[in-house]
DNA sequence: TGGAGTCACTAAATCGAATTAGTAACCGTA
DNA sequence: TACGGTTACTAATTCGATTTAGTGACTCCA
């Protein structure tokens, strides 16, 4: 369980009477607060005792003074976990940490009610919502971050289908827990880039939740659009979903129809037909949005395409 | 990105400007502070205000007061999530929440650094590390809890397929991300409940992290243990990757081989063949552990073995 | 040599809630 | 009628770091 309590912790004051100085100096030297005049002896004199008592700030109380800690919350609700919501977390985490923040992790379906409860709670520096930002709109602060990395990295899963030949492509998305929201920005996006490689409008195919009605909906798609040869999903889990429902329908997958997945998961690799898919390094993208978020500039941070390899295997 | 700045959030001193008291009778009232002896219509107006302006307490300064903040921090690094962990999370976060607390989840790899970090940062009232219970050993303060359930449902994989007429089993575990501690500690409860359902001493497999691995070291089990007839995974990816497997060898599940999963995921129900596996409410576990981080006694929460049902599929 | 300006600091206030130590006013009773 | 006890509150302190407003001591230039 692990439940550690303050040992005497240090506090600034401890440090000010063993370094012979007043608080407020402790403070001027350890936060280089500008304007301050503080010989470098005596500087010294503070770091030295600091580090002997092993002395770190409460934060707290920091965050008392200063309206608001250090801090930095996620909500991921409502996003599908693949290798590129890790890399998305993993960077952020780093690049804030970095900036001697710390980044807290929330799972909440009501984003809403999270929201308000961390932010009385805690008062953090931000919170970042990720259905939020799929919003898609506007001011979200977001742009040129993940979110616009995803129309790119769609554009690419859907080159790779149009390079192989495919010119009648269905999309595929799932109907479980996912936030709508982000359902449709990928969908407009994946129009888009249709669009920009001259293929036709893709049409909608909605698998899930169970497979009965993954089955029904593929079948009922065969039927409708005998045109379609190559599905795109959502992501790995709904196109593996769909391959399942293909099997159930005696399809043989890719020559009769391809399948493609996106942010690369676990399972694909060992699926049978393996799953060819798109595998997105967002940690670049979790680097700019931790400096976004605290209102500095993001520097030195790929904007443009770069951050995604195919990972082809039998699938398509 | 949603920053939300307080907008002139009301204080204590407002409530108390407002109707008429001090500061010191609002936090009495507000709190219902024992030995306290305040007139109900006093009360009514304090709580009146308190209600008018919008009033929460500001958690940061309460926590300053306090010496900790009302939130319990769990690490689940290194723990395989299937449905079970996920079961465990909501149950804990709703007790934490009717008991006035917040829970916050982090994904830190090393637990020490994430550990010291948070403490140093929020003082909150409990640190979880799922990673360090599974130490199996002692005074975890756990005992009782999800770890002793998952000796139950461990027990309960295995009866399965002694039910079903298997002696000899393996056990198939995973070589990834995944906390050696937590593996050891399922070996353990594993090779106990064989004991206790006479079943001679079961083997091990350790499948993966790579496809080629996991096919190698099936291979070798088949020639060195040939009479093993069911395979019991450590969790539903574990007993994915083992069905993949033997698919490559040409083995036939169940027919040859059963493979059973543990901790009900999402991809079994979706296989070829579909997997046989355990579904684990954690929940009620969850609950429990709040009750205990927060020092409460733990009432009326199952320990014994319900919780677990099996989700009998093909494979075994 | 006196006034302005810098240096090297310190005292005190602040953030918001909780809590300890009081303090008037009243009530009963010895 | 004076004393103890309760009622209904309030003033002041505390948590720990930051920051504003000072304050002596010294330097420099006129």
């Amino acid at each position: 369980m692990d439940i550690e309590r303050d040992r005497a912790r240090a506090t600034a004051k401890d440090v000010a009477r063993e370094s012979g100085v007043s608080p407020s100096t402790v403070s001027f030297v350890l936060n280089e607060t500008p304007g301050q005049t503080i010989p470098a002896d005596t500087q010294e004199r503070v770091r030295a005792a600091a580090r002997r008592l092993g002395y770190t700030p409460h934060r707290i109380a920091r965050a008392l003074r200063e309206g608001a800690s250090r801090m930095v919350v996620l909500n991921t609700a409502g996003v599908p976990s693949g290798r590129g919501l890790g890399g998305f977390i993993a960077g952020l985490d780093d690049e804030l940490r970095r900036l001697d923040h710390i980044l807290l992790v929330t799972h909440r379906r009501d984003a809403d009610s999270l929201t308000r409860e961390v932010i009385q709670a805690f008062a953090p520096r931000a919170v970042l919502d990720l259905a939020a930002v799929f919003d898609g709109s506007e001011e979200s602060g977001w742009e040129g971050g993940w979110v616009d990395g995803m129309a790119v990295h769609t554009l690419a899963q859907l080159r790779y289908l149009a390079e192989r030949g495919h010119r009648h492509i269905a999309l595929a998305c799932p109907r479980d827990d996912i936030d709508e929201r982000v359902v449709s920005l990928r969908l407009s996006h994946a129009r888009r880039a249709a669009q920009s490689l001259g293929l036709p409008e893709p049409g909608l195919v909605v698998v899930g939740p169970s497979r009965d009605e993954a089955v029904a909906a593929l079948a009922r798609m065969r039927r409708e659009r005998p045109s379609v040869t190559a599905i795109a999903a959502f992501n790995d889990d709904t196109a593996l979903l769909a391959l399942t429902a293909l099997r159930d329908l005696g399809m043989s997958v890719p020559s009769e129809l391809s399948v493609m997945g996106f942010d690369e998961g676990p399972h694909g690799a060992i699926w049978q037909p393996s799953l060819t898919t798109l595998r997105i390094d967002a940690e670049a993208y979790g680097r700019r949005a931790a400096r976004r978020a605290l209102g500095l500039e993001a520097e030195g941070v790929p904007s443009d395409g770069t951050g995604s390899t195919i990972v082809r295997r039998e699938s398509a």
